[in-house]
DNA sequence: ACATTACATTCCTATATAGGAATATGTCAA
DNA sequence: TTGACATATTCCTATATAGGAATGTAATGT
């Protein structure tokens, strides 16, 4: 088997850094492709093919405006992965703990170690 | 150019739906090759190749002990996702606010066609 | 030394890109 | 209608899988 999709989910469409770039972009408001292609120089059919998975996935919002199409980050979307992630934070801070706790009982062996030289 | 590589961030790494599976059985505790082979059902080479992607990123460390190996996620790696997603929620509370303003504006819209129906 | 257990690696193939080039579609203006 | 502009779509190719099958490797018990 392959591997899935980039339009299977909102973890594959994100995969891509130039998609979170544009999702980055499109977050604070809405934009023209113009607008995009500028913004992360690369050439216009590229930047129509991201949009388009953005599109399928449900990441970003399109409206028309004339010959122009705007386009906006749904934020709605990124939440899913949020929460996925979310789930490990208790796991890193008791990471972070022992960590902290390993590096104390080293300091305090180094003081005493340096101590018992002194004498 | 093609997709880049599984290998080239935790990003990637993550779209992969049986890694995310594996990483979540394995942020409690450390396992063994075996158990994790058991607990997602695919054969021990597939989940060999998904460990060796998850591990070049950084996503899990292995220990060894006798002929077994054991494997335990590495959530401080799963950080930089849940900080990048992260970014985007205060866009996702402006659309929810947005929504339930407009669901309010709609319920007064209603009950004042209501009374204006009954009389 | 040898069989066994526990994993990793290699080989194979169908499939899906990402970007470049070229072209199609749709909209406005004169 | 015609032309110019904005965006989407199609065609092309090199590349990278994910999983299945087969094989390699390292550690253990006897």
């Amino acid at each position: 088997m392959a591997r899935a999709a980039t339009t299977s989910d909102a973890f594959n469409a994100v995969a891509e850094p130039r998609r979170r770039q544009i999702l980055t972009f499109l977050a604070v408001d809405e934009r023209e492709v113009g607008e995009i292609v500028a913004a992360v120089g690369l050439d216009q059919p590229s930047v129509s093919k991201h949009l388009g998975v953005l599109r399928e996935v449900g990441l970003v919002h399109v409206r028309r405006n004339g010959r122009h199409r705007l386009y906006r980050t749904n934020a709605e979307a990124i939440r899913p992965l949020y929460e996925w992630t979310g789930t490990f934070e208790r796991y890193w801070r008791h990471q972070l703990n022992r960590v902290k706790e390993r590096a104390e009982v080293q300091m305090v062996h180094n003081s005493e170690e340096a101590s018992a030289k002194e004498k």
